[in-house]
DNA sequence: AACTTCTTGTTATAAAAAAAACAAAATGGA
DNA sequence: TCCATTTTGTTTTTTTTATAACAAGAAGTT
């Protein structure tokens, strides 16, 4: 019935350490849809988070209840009592901590930038560029510039996993003509420019229009002058409570496109795939995929 | 599936005049306290409102329920909608794309891995990194590995203009070690390390906890084994439906705590900002804002 | 008042859920 | 690599829980 100074989710993240692999796994279960799942029956708990009954069991134990419908009584005292107290405890996205706290401020301002750039973005315009970018028979060329290059890199290190013939051009480093050189005919640029935009990229992208590339842009929303030569573009805000911009709106594309290009791909990335699933297996932090 | 636009609050004051005296004086017990009451066992419920078992079995099946357990779920549907909250509710990010579409799919995914992140998060935990990273007086070391490189980057490219001695370490290359030779007691080790979990930045973890520096952890939800020897770990949901895991969550944090290192640092800052726009601005490499 | 209909509760039964007992698998140390 | 220990899962048993069947009671009608 004492409703404990901490909830029962603040019990489950303190133990986390003293845990076993599959009560770990089950923990994070229970706390993906707290505290609705836990409220549910033992077995279709066990079921979700891919454990035994027995774990269940065990584990809500280990957390000092006497069994699980004890547990239980008290997941719903919890929120019995949040219902209750304190009109609509403000949503903030980090618990305990003020609205003002810039976790929280800062967090408003991307989910505020996503929703915006998502809002605006042609579906159509982006499903014709994973297509640029899936097509093998073009090489492709990732471009970033001083500030850009590590989400250039980011998307490059993962297209040289899920397809052939890509290359990472940086704008900033003078060896770019020499890239250019190769440039084909229906190549594929995708090129990174944020403000302040680079002269070195803009005059790259125009040496690539020239020769005939197809060139896809990453900006923010104001434009840079690349989007004048580009075939597609996609620009992201970038606003937040800070000195510096934001890049998370642009990754969330970026890591959208990743995936995108890996299920038009699939067939022939399969096995490079599989290469990396072996990899995942040698790690025993996980089990293995059902 | 169906969440039906109204809740079953709603339904059951709706439906309140066809009750019979006995199920009347269920239903308003049941809306004391919503939902919790209804999520317990159905003798209990029972015995709160001072009626028969039975008359719950039939108040809810005259609602439209199966049976009781078949309400208990839509309860815990219900209540796993409405944690979500109304960010979640946003039926699709890109208007103009059906809610099937990646872009809809992953997106729910990040802001889902957002929510959950920023949930356990401990405020207090993040301000104490941040001030850790603003502190001067210490050397600060970020490391990054395989596929975190490019954030540790990102992070060391900003830390580099905010404040001095600041080192990038890859712990994939086998250059490290020197590094570690100069590292004093008190320097500041900020760590990136997701799954598959790199031996080799474990390996530096010990070596720098050995050496006396004091460790910050990012990981993600299953947390590195370094985590054992962290100061302070900051865990991140990475789950999207990709083969890969995002790296945007974790993207935000570090956004976040660059802001707010800024802050703290901001005296000194200023001038080193200052100095690097005009260094900026003499070599022509961008053109000026807007 | 007596009959009918509707409501409610008590008891009995069937279904399910949780826990215990046991066996297999994984892990860690020598 | 082998053995001891821990962790995890399967099967079985016990308990709890929901519902069905039935009976008592209340309300309303002629």
């Amino acid at each position: 019935m004492s409703q404990a100074l901490q909830t029962i989710s603040d019990r489950i993240q303190q133990e986390l350490d003293n845990l076993t692999r599959a009560e770990r796994q089950l923990a994070l279960s229970i706390l993906e849809n707290y505290p609705a799942s836990g409220l549910g029956s033992l077995a279709v708990l066990a079921k979700d988070a891919n454990v035994s009954a027995p774990t269940v069991a065990r584990m809500v134990q280990k957390l000092g209840f006497k069994g699980y419908p004890d547990f239980q009584a008290e997941l719903r005292e919890e929120l019995r009592a949040k219902v209750k107290g304190p009109i609509a405890k403000h949503d903030t996205w980090a618990d305990g901590a003020p609205s003002e706290h810039l976790l929280n401020r800062f967090t408003d301002a991307v989910i505020d930038n996503i929703r915006l750039t998502l809002g605006q973005i042609d579906p159509k315009a982006f499903d014709d560029a994973c297509d640029l970018v899936a097509n093998q028979a073009s090489h492709l060329y990732i471009v970033g510039g001083r500030i850009t290059h590590t989400l250039a890199e980011y998307f490059f290190m993962h297209m040289q996993v899920i397809r052939a013939d890509v290359t990472h051009v940086q704008s900033t480093s003078n060896t770019w003509p020499h890239y250019l050189l190769n440039a084909k005919d229906g190549d594929v640029f995708v090129i990174f420019d944020v403000r302040r935009y680079e002269n070195n990229t803009l005059k790259l992208a125009e040496m690539a229009r020239a020769r005939g590339a197809k060139i896809i842009l990453f900006t923010d929303q104001w434009r840079s002058p690349v989007h004048h030569l580009a075939d597609i573009s996609l620009s992201c805000r970038i606003i937040v409570p800070s000195a510096w911009d934001s890049a998370t709106t642009t990754m969330l594309l970026i890591e959208t496109m990743i995936s995108s290009v890996q299920n038009l791909n699939w067939d022939k990335t399969k096995e490079r795939i599989e290469t990396l699933e072996d990899m995942f297996d040698q790690t025993k932090l996980f089990r293995k995929f059902i």
